[in-house]
DNA sequence: CTATAACCCGAGTAAATACTCAGGTTTTTA
DNA sequence: TAAAAACCTGAGTATTTACTCGGGTTATAG
């Protein structure tokens, strides 16, 4: 099977048809639902089409994915970078802020995504966050000695997932019962007060 | 089709073998080859067998999974309660020990488990958490006041949340790198100093 | 001992689904 | 404008897989 990359405009349109009904299935229907005769229908696209330009089901999903981890990582770096002379509850609180928004968006589509990825367990370190927790470290370390931190990386590390995952779970779990601030906040207090950071000027 | 509850001793150890091949397959096989047949042929039962004491797959997975649930909630819990007396920093270390002990022993069941229903989305909170809130809670309010916290509730679902997710993700991705004892430590820091337990003696 | 209940078997069925292929239509190229 | 390239179609195939059913074997009750 000869898979083409789409040259006319007509096949661009098709392939972003194609993304568009898988991203609504994925979050709507769930990742039970995912399958390629149901993108192909929704896509109003036969399924001939779809693998004009997917090798295969996973293709799908890996393009999808990788959509979403560059536009998470950029526009995070981009966050980190533009608010790195400010102090760090506002480095802090302008991050946790743009993942809440950005999870709380697409929490369905994360979801599905993440879950389609566990099945095939096509699992490893994503790029997305090699690249951001990077940025972090460079951030911390001109006060690593005055913050105590002894391993850079390691800190790092904790400190990206700690802000990650609890974000993810308030956007999921919490905002319905305290609302959007209030768990801002506490994630924000956590990483804060993780790094040393809470007292602590610029 | 009758389901019937197993009553002799042969049925049990039937039993037995089918839940067993099951941990078995989802562990060491994946999420993806978790299948009726499959299991069958593992525990050397027919697939008759194995719908006469399960009326569906769901089943299998939800009775593997509430085990899980009630060992891991019933060691947290005896432990919490055993320590309780003892300081901030000593009930920290211990339950962060025991997570990490437990998670890595069944690293890729637990993550099967969590596939596997999220492939169904049957997400909510599990009952197992709530049960380790309220200790928690129960824990942190005689200290409430003098730790400035004003939600007792929201703090106990961050601290379990923190702990539970952070501790996951250092045994997936941080022991390898760190050490288990480094990335105890880092855990037990974020926690300790979230609740601001880390300048109290008990 | 024998009838009944409990247990076990595994070929077979129906449904879901990833992917192909032969052939048609539209656009581009020369 | 005619050949070639790109695009699109959807019925059809091969495979996987959840679950059934008719009929056998072992244990237990009376």
């Amino acid at each position: 099977m000869v898979r083409r990359a789409p040259s006319q405009n007509r096949a661009k349109k098709t392939v972003d048809r194609i993304l568009d009904a898988a991203r609504s299935i994925l979050s709507e229907e769930g990742a039970g639902a995912f399958n390629t005769n149901r993108i192909a229908q929704t896509a109003r696209v036969s399924v001939g089409s779809l693998y004009e330009y997917f090798p295969d089901k996973d293709a799908i999903i890996d393009r999808i994915s990788e959509d979403m981890a560059k536009k998470e990582t950029g526009e995070v770096l981009d966050l980190l970078r533009k608010k790195s002379g400010g102090s760090p509850t506002e480095v802090v609180e302008s991050v946790v802020g743009l993942l809440f928004d950005l999870y709380r968006n697409h929490l369905s589509l994360y979801r599905g995504v993440r879950t389609i990825r566990a099945v095939r367990e096509s699992v490893g370190t994503r790029p997305a966050e090699q690249v951001i927790m990077e940025e972090v470290r460079a951030i911390l370390a001109p006060h690593a000695r005055k913050l105590g931190i002894v391993d850079l990386e390691r800190t790092s590390f904790t400190l990206f997932h700690l802000v990650e995952s609890l974000s993810f779970q308030m956007v999921e779990h919490g905002e319905g019962r305290w609302g959007k601030k209030r768990c801002r906040e506490e994630v924000v207090q956590a990483a804060l007060r993780y790094a040393g950071l809470d007292q602590i000027k610029s």
